[in-house]
DNA sequence: CATTTCACTTTACTGACGGTACAGTTTTTG
DNA sequence: CAAAAACTGTACCGTCAGTAAAGTGAAATG
């Protein structure tokens, strides 16, 4: 990595931990530049404005909660073969990962974006929405493998209980954010991770 | 209501339309006297700073946002005597009045309050602990008498499950805001219904 | 009817912040 | 060693939250 990239990540970094706790508005780049000890102009050479910094943080956090996410369902389909309790595997691992954190879980970049909306343009909020799509299809694909072999309990909509794993993980945050405490997120996780147990385990009732 | 309570009225719907779509950050006190046809003076006259206009904009909203939910579940009860099914009705009503909400739901303050931390004093925060909190009151108390008579078919904390509604609702909102999709929402209203169905029913599986 | 209080207006100002412009300097790299 | 990359320094602009303080018209109060 060139010296360039590698004060451009610092700067990303020290954003990203001041966006996830105060929120965008209140992230100044004064104070970015201070705890990076760089100048404002050595700031504007990597990012010619703060949306252009929001669009590099939002991009870079998605790919890594991709990645996580990849990891962690991928390791639960080595540890069971059958895609119901593979996915109820992953979701208890992804709790149990939310759980260790041992602060409040720093919160979402797209909720962010969400709730401070007209801060950004509209190359952030498009980026925002194909994040949320693109989760909505990764699980839509393996509730869809699930229910092929579980016929589901109850009638419902396999995009709306995809998008289902993303609403509980962001109202999670919110709730836990709220109430300041972190294993709010976790417990939530368990409580779908239930859900689908009813809905589509033959031997629940 | 006097000449000057008429005025706060009027300054706090503006802003509380501007909060909700744009962020607090994003919503200044210019834009808002401007909409008002009143002067900078006269703003800080209503209120000592923008704190103290969060304050207020936050107690309004979870004033009225419990008079709906009382409305909401009381009419449910109404129109049926037994705890389960009343809930389940109320969930119902509720979804549906989302749907009704032509425009993406506009957000909740509560989450807005979350996602802009520091730009808040202790109070506010406060009050908006108390008020997930209060949420979290109403919904266990309902619970309990559900799982009296209903004994759950899975080992669930009914705190957490009470907790499960707001935070549907708080991912819920999200999700419609980034997808631009403001049915989201109502659907994941009644993913959480089916999820007390197959929770509570007896003859459901 | 006079006086006080309420609900503001007017004017003038401060400091923080986002951003621009641009010339100059150091550091890295082919 | 030269060019490109990665900055620094200085000066400036408009917007924004917030302050200070004097003044004004209308309405309530005594």
């Amino acid at each position: 990595m060139g010296k360039g990239q590698e004060t451009r990540e610092r700067l990303m970094d020290i954003a990203e931990v001041s966006v996830l706790t105060k929120g965008f508005g209140a992230t100044s780049i004064d104070e970015i530049i201070a705890a990076a000890d760089i100048t404002k102009s050595g700031f504007f050479y990597h990012f010619n404005d703060k949306n252009q910094l929001a669009l590099a943080l939002l991009r870079r956090y998605v790919e890594r909660e991709d990645q996580l996410l990849d990891d962690l369902f991928g390791r639960a389909r080595e540890l069971h073969d059958d895609p119901l309790h593979a996915f109820l595997i992953g979701l208890k691992l992804f709790a149990e990962m939310m759980a260790d954190l041992s602060k409040a879980h720093p919160g979402c970049l797209v909720a962010t974006c969400c709730y401070n909306e007209r801060l950004f343009d509209s190359d952030v909020r498009e980026l925002n929405r194909q994040s949320v799509l693109s989760w909505r299809q990764r699980f839509l694909t393996e509730l869809e493998k699930i229910a092929e072999i579980y016929p589901p309990k109850d009638n419902v909509d396999l995009e709306d209980l995809a998008d289902m794993v993303s609403g509980v993980v962001e109202g999670g945050i919110v709730m836990s954010k709220a109430l300041e405490q972190p294993q709010v997120l976790a417990r939530q996780i368990l409580l779908f991770r239930s859900y689908l147990k009813l809905l589509f385990l033959p031997a629940y009732n």
